[in-house]
DNA sequence: TCTGGGGTCCTAGGACCC
DNA sequence: TCTGGGGTCCTAGGACCC
């Protein structure tokens, strides 16, 4: 038998976020939203009670915010980034490794603490994180990965369980497994649940017994190693070391369409800007720079246009202004007039940590824009966004995305921290 | 489905090379 | 060039996840 895992993961974490600043939030049904604004991405219980589904585009749902007194939020990541941190530090202490999976899931690997009582472990872990952040978590632990992600959602669901399932037995497993929605099946999306269905797999357990083969047949490998992880064999480690990130991006929906060039160039100059500061952020520079921008394809009636143009930073970099100066070429060569353009973004590729960066034979003065960058990246920071911008940039943002609810930089920005009146 | 933004991994096909 | 086998690199697109 293989190590046990477990998979720690916060409920409703947006929304637990939150209402642990703001009590007027709790109990009552909560939605937080996409960036734009554009559709709920968590929601309270009260609020799935209500029938809200992960997704729902807003203005779809208005009859049933009003009809429900349902509270809508604009999302905020840095207090949810920073509350993370804090998750992360309860946990710490459980468990020698864990792998920080996304910003409310991490995976433990309890190796070495097979003689303890795992579910009593687990439940002083979830409570220590209830402590310090007051947000709710449910635990799954299994032998594989996959399995925990099962154990854990069929702790989410089922109250038998109390917030820890363990399913490191067989019996409780198989009972489990028999009862769990194929489609609800982590690594199993639209597509392949609906061919499955299409083979008579419905459970977890059909698809666990399934044939190799086949699996192969519909899927890739990635659905092989799957089937092996539900029979209880690992096929993906707990990665205690953070991996290299492949690339990086800045993209954003338009408000309203944009049919001109300058305008589009605005925005991406922006998006320019915000990835080199990202890059810098991260410590890394970027060889290629990716400047993509489309027509709305959700409308087949309108003409669409679609375009791509990738280039290469020579030496390295991540100065915004380069990656503007070469994303603007990728503009002028790909813009075709006659489109209302409803998204555009910046995609940097083929990163490597700063201090690793292969010395170009001609650098010009690097040092004099490093210098630059770093000044802009403190005015921004001490001034707000945009505080210091390229002109191409402009001053006009008429496309910019709504963000009309965002709750307080509670923890990150020091003239939002709520304030104790005695 | 009137649909956000940021990622990863995998596969297929073409260009090119020896 | 009416042509073998094998390799790499690149791009595009699909699928999935949070």
């Amino acid at each position: 038998m293989s190590a046990p895992v477990a998979l720690i993961d916060c409920n409703n974490y947006y929304v637990s976020c939150e209402r642990a600043f703001d009590a007027s939030l709790v109990g009552v049904p909560v939605i937080v939203l996409s960036n734009n604004d554009g559709c709920a991405i968590a929601r309270s219980a009260e609020a799935k009670a209500q029938g809200v589904k992960t997704g729902d585009p807003i203005h779809l749902i208005q009859g049933k915010v009003k009809a429900h007194g349902i509270r809508v939020l604009s999302s905020n990541y840095a207090l949810y980034g920073d509350m993370q941190r804090r998750v992360v530090a309860a946990i710490q202490p459980f468990a020698r490794d864990f792998e920080i999976y996304s910003i409310d899931k991490t995976f433990v690997d309890f190796a070495g603490f097979e003689h303890l009582d795992l579910v009593a472990h687990a439940r002083e872990m979830s409570a220590q994180v209830r402590e310090w952040t007051t947000i709710p978590t449910c635990v799954g632990i299994a032998p594989t990965k996959a399995l925990a992600k099962l154990a854990n959602a069929a702790a989410k669901k089922n109250p038998l369980f109390e917030g820890v399932a363990d399913l490191r037995d067989e019996t409780t497993r198989n009972w489990v497994l028999d009862r769990f929605a194929v489609g609800d099946v982590w690594g199993v999306g639209r597509a392949t649940a609906t061919k499955l269905q299409g083979l008579g797999i419905r459970t977890a357990g059909q698809l666990r017994d399934m044939a190799m083969k086949q699996a192969r047949g519909i899927g890739t490998v990635v659905l092989e190693r799957l089937i092996a992880e539900l029979r209880g064999v690992p096929a993906a480690a707990v990665e205690t070391v953070e991996p290299q990130r492949k690339g990086m991006a800045v993209t954003r929906s338009f408000g309203t369409p944009v049919a001109d060039i300058d305008t589009l160039m605005g925005a991406v100059a922006q998006y320019a800007m915000r990835a080199g500061e990202k890059l810098r952020q991260h410590g890394l520079v970027a060889r290629r720079v990716t400047v993509s921008f489309h027509t709305n394809p959700h409308k087949p009636e309108r003409p669409q246009y679609s375009a791509t143009r990738t280039l290469s930073a020579q030496p390295m970099t991540n100065d915004g202004l380069v990656i503007l100066g070469l994303a603007r070429r990728g503009v002028e060569s790909a813009w075709r007039e006659g489109y209302g353009i409803t998204k555009a973004g910046i995609m940097l590729e083929d990163l490597v940590e700063e201090r690793l960066r292969p010395l170009a034979l001609f650098e010009g003065d690097t040092e004099k824009r490093a210098r630059l960058m770093s000044a802009m990246d403190e005015v921004n920071g001490r001034f707000g966004k945009f505080a210091a911008v390229p002109a191409t940039q402009g001053f006009k943002r008429d496309w910019a995305a709504r963000s009309d609810a965002r709750s307080p930089s509670y923890t990150t920005r020091i003239a939002e921290v709520p304030a104790v009146r005695a």
